[in-house]
DNA sequence: AGCACTTAGATAGTGCCACTCTCCAACGGA
DNA sequence: TCCGTTGGAGAGTGGCACTATCTAAGTGCT
């Protein structure tokens, strides 16, 4: 397959396909002469994925690469590639060190992941992007003044378990690691915008069910 | 109040505060002479508020100013206004209208929302933007040859149920209506990233426990 | 009153990012 | 042979969230 084909085949402009070649999104082709490389259907396959984080999970060309850069080092064990992948995605502005409000939620957030059991949460800690992901949010609510007490997070940190176990239990029907690592890579990031649309969803019809007239 | 002292006391930089006026995100200050304006504490609320939309909540301007306006249309019922703030809400790219997975995801998101009894969203439809991004996101996951069988869609919509009532219940104990409206929007966006640092929290734990050697 | 400093408001410029265009030499099928 | 295509590289584009500059009009201290 060349490129014109696998611009064909997925959808995805020659002119980009070549941009994310460049950036080393993709792997380039088998060369078989000068000017000419072979593309296969794993080519086809990594394309997608690229194209799916980039838009759909709106994640930076940057990002996407030390995504599955990470997803893909042949030198770590697979829990710690999955770990690496999910902890190169996407988060927002860090939370200011010495930030009141910080301060604050960084203690709510320890006591939410105290109370779930989560070690390893506790034991990465400040290092953790999720985690500071998750301090910065609460501390925006706490300096809007929105009330997020420890029950309510709870609830939050309760049903993102149950997401979670139902996340891994998608990841083990497949049976290679590398095609686990992909899936968790893939899956994390494309049930994201599934979970906040179906809770859109959920709210404006929570909302009509309660504020009818 | 003076644009120096909102500035500071907010911590956005005055050239940005003044962007923000210009762009509507702000309603102007008081005028005191012709050169100088009055703010008071609603103007630092709101700018806490933009502000938090546009970096936690990762919002472009144009959508925050459409959402804000939607929040605060005297002419719309409580409950209008509230589906327009959130119906105003980023969403990805549209699904394209003749991809075959585009319609596959449309009849299984369909039947995910008739399961659940979910009327808004079946009537609603096509019309709204969360129902589009579900239904982008659902065919990429087929694109990408990833289950995303119905009993998998229905274990996230009911957790996103489940999350909607603790939401509107944090909601109703406001008083005002004005209160509610802008709680709705600011605890809809600021809990997505709480929510989706927390999925990856647990993510991170789960595969920790399972793959653990 | 004189004068340094600040303010609101408008306009133009900056930096980043995800492409997208243009060009070139080398192929390769008719 | 000849013309369209290819891979590769560099420059250019458009959108967006600021940010810097400028101007005319105050304000406060002496």
């Amino acid at each position: 397959m060349r490129l014109a084909e696998l611009s064909e085949r997925s959808g995805v402009p020659t002119a980009t396909i070549k941009y994310y070649l460049r950036e080393r999104l993709l792997p380039p082709g088998e060369r078989i002469t000068a000017t000419q490389a072979e593309y296969g259907e794993e080519h086809l396959r990594r394309l997608r994925l690229v194209r799916s984080l980039i838009q759909v999970g709106r994640m930076p060309v940057a990002t996407a690469r030390e995504v599955l850069a990470a997803a893909e080092d042949e030198s770590l064990s697979q829990n710690t590639r999955m770990g690496a992948a999910v902890w190169a995605l996407p988060h927002g502005p860090e939370p200011d060190e010495d930030d009141p409000h910080a301060e604050r939620a960084r203690e709510q957030v320890d006591t939410v992941l105290r109370r779930m059991g989560w070690s390893y949460g506790q034991e990465l800690g400040d290092t953790s992007p999720a985690y500071r992901m998750l301090v910065a949010a609460v501390a925006s609510l706490d300096r809007l003044g929105y009330p997020h007490d420890t029950e309510h997070l709870l609830v939050h940190a309760r049903l993102a378990g149950e997401l979670a176990v139902a996340d891994l239990d998608l990841v083990e029907t497949y049976d290679t690691p590398p095609e686990q690592v992909e899936a968790v890579v893939a899956l994390t990031v494309l049930y994201e915008p599934v979970l906040l649309s179906l809770r859109r969803l959920a709210q404006t019809e929570e909302s009509g069910r309660r504020f009818k007239e």
